[in-house]
DNA sequence: GTTCCTGCAAAAGCTTTGCAGAAGA
DNA sequence: TCTTCTGCAAAGCTTTTGCAGGAAC
């Protein structure tokens, strides 16, 4: 689709990141999978079709995209970072059994009764997901 | 203090941990600050009373005093795991500034709008500190 | 032509694992 | 005696850094 990768690159210029094949293919990739990616399954991912990319360039690009708070960084799974494109106020459970991580929307946030500016906020929920103790 | 001591053990064997004198000098640091240790924190400030612990001991007292919920493991900083003797629930505020981590008491706990079993809370808060921001 | 980007290789840093000796029940 | 714990050494992983070649403007 090429309005997509339009528009991909669009929000990187926006964001002064120059939109390089590599880069536009790596925010593709987060708006396209809303499943809270580690870097390495970006990398598995696009090496089929970029077989030349490295994960050197997509640690790079990462960090660039939440500099510019295009994508969030989420600090839920121990093991690794994990990316999300979805940058609106949402909360993530992470399943301590399969591992999966949804969005969770938050209807009322609590006030925060401290004075410091705030720049992120991030609920975090462990325990067992729907599927995993259905099937126990 | 021997009977801050005797309460520390006292909390390991409740845990079915046996109260070596390692252990309960990892669980009493954290008793004792609430600072939200990294595992060297820990390590560079028992080192100087146990000449010969390691970090692999910390890392192993840690890992059970997690799993038997005796202390909470945080994923506040996307440095390093740090860990909290305040298992209550609360938030955290990190400053990105200069990198302290303060509790933040919630008043309301927003609602949880799926099915889940859900172990674990955490609300995570970036920003700036007001030590920060009043001095620039 | 000059600046910026990519990706290989190496390094750095945190955490886990294997295991032998020590300590405790 | 038998089990558990400690801590050294090594390995495993994720992430960062240095840098040379290449691409873009």
């Amino acid at each position: 689709m090429n309005s997509d990768i339009k528009e991909i690159a669009k929000i990187l210029s926006e964001a002064g990141i120059r939109p390089s094949a590599q880069r536009i293919a790596i925010l593709r990739y987060l708006t396209t999978h809303f499943t809270h990616p580690t870097v390495d399954d970006i990398y598995k991912e696009l090496i089929q079709d970029y077989p030349t990319i490295s994960r050197t360039t997509i640690y790079n690009t990462l960090r660039l995209l939440v500099g510019s708070g295009k994508i969030l960084a989420l600090g839920i799974d121990p093991a690794n970072q994990r990316y999300d494109a979805a940058i609106h106020d949402h909360g993530h459970f992470m399943c301590n059994n399969c591992g999966s991580i949804i969005d969770i929307e938050i209807e009322q946030w609590p006030q925060i009764p401290i004075d410091t500016k705030v720049s992120q906020t991030q609920l975090l929920y462990h325990g067992i997901c729907r599927e995993c103790y259905t099937k126990q």
